[in-house]
DNA sequence: CAGTCATTCTTATGATCGTTAGAATGTCAG
DNA sequence: CTGACATTCTAACGATCATAAGAATGACTG
């Protein structure tokens, strides 16, 4: 019976998807890579790893064919095979926030202030959005907002906001969103603002939970 | 800065799922268990593999809170922790298909005959069924049927097939399913009926991918 | 209660993985 | 061509994993 030599092959090739999603490193690089193309060096440091271990890392990702490279001058960038692949890192966390205990407590503490967290449906917030009843800033850096971000959504990157508080409306409610509910530049952003008088919440979701949970996203046209 | 820390904290605990992902034998576990619950025993024939192994990987997967499993006389019956977790088997699976070139073509070889693989789309396919213009055929044993089923399949194990032609009209085209693109259980049903003379084709999708898909399934009220 | 069966626990062994350090590659600036 | 820089390749270490064999558990059978 060679069914059986069949069916290990083709399992096999999935593991290699599953191996290549079985490190805590290599799961934070898919979540920036999801956010917009990045260097190794700016990987290293967003991970807090050196270079050498992003890129032997890399080259496991690589390997599983979930990423991707090209070679610009000096330095070499790294984006995700497709948006299945962000997709992919979201059930995958979704699955883990749902059975494994220590993470959902783990996360249920994270957020500085639950008040803060925003309370309405997605639905909900894109139609505000949409009629301009609140104010959606995206507080990732620049160039992940131009690859992708919420509709209605104005960039405006947490490094930034104090010497660009000018463009914020005082009157609306502002709802700050960053890469995903493992992100913490929005809380930065909201404590922050919050600070400066301005009514403001979270959401959890970053582009990839909104893609996967069906809902539209904007490129730049480039 | 110890939000180092709590970042590595919340990524190692998505790794666990990953982990728990990286092992052939235990994706074909899960795969198997999105069929519905089964014993010990049962997983380790399907897997040709020994019941010490397959209880050693039942672990790991019970680890990483995938599995749940209770106890029935003497029997320890297995069954996956939600129906989020048969999805992630889909997205795994999918991404796998996607990118990795090896899977692609293994699969392009893998259905005995192509021209018996239905054309039609999911859509027109339940269309069909249910103006009983096809008869799609669950070709699994009988209490995978009994967990969940496609709408308007009859149940059709592939080891009863021979002795329960006269069921099966001989006017229609029949449609074969099984556990989804890795099982070969419809590839027999489809050689044997069409041996017969039937007009018979399958289709690669199982139960998983098909709720997967946001189509609706039936389950047995019990 | 002894025997049997299904399953897990324990332990051991070789293979693989994560990580680090040092050498090598490829590219740009002068 | 030389030096500087980003990145990868190679080699090596200890840690973890897959698998197998033997002892232990838990539950039904007579």
């Amino acid at each position: 019976m060679n069914k059986r030599l069949l069916k290990d092959l083709l399992y096999e090739q999935v593991a290699r998807i599953g191996k290549a999603a079985s490190s805590p490193k290599r799961l934070e690089i898919l979540e920036l890579l999801a956010q917009g193309e990045k260097t190794v060096e700016s990987l290293a440091s967003e991970l807090s790893a050196d270079i050498k271990l992003t890129s032997a890392h890399l080259r496991v990702l690589k390997e599983a064919r979930l990423v991707t490279f090209r070679r610009e001058g000096k330095y070499i960038i790294y984006q995700l095979a497709g948006s299945d692949v962000a997709g992919l890192w979201v059930s995958l966390r979704q699955v883990a926030e749902e059975h494994l205990l220590e993470l959902k407590m783990a996360l249920g503490q994270m957020v500085a202030d639950p008040a803060k967290l925003s309370a309405v449906s997605r639905d909900v917030l894109l139609e505000q959005a949409k009629r301009g009843e609140v104010c959606v800033i995206d507080v990732r850096p620049l160039n992940e907002y131009e690859t992708a971000h919420l509709p209605f959504a104005r960039s405006m990157p947490v490094a930034e906001i104090e010497r660009r508080l000018a463009e914020l409306p005082s009157d609306l409610e502002i709802v700050a969103y960053c890469r995903g509910p493992f992100c913490l530049l929005s809380d930065e952003a909201v404590a922050l603002l919050a600070a400066k008088g301005y009514r403001v919440r979270k959401i959890l979701d970053g582009v990839s939970e909104w893609q996967a949970a069906g809902l539209p996203v904007e490129h730049l046209e480039s």
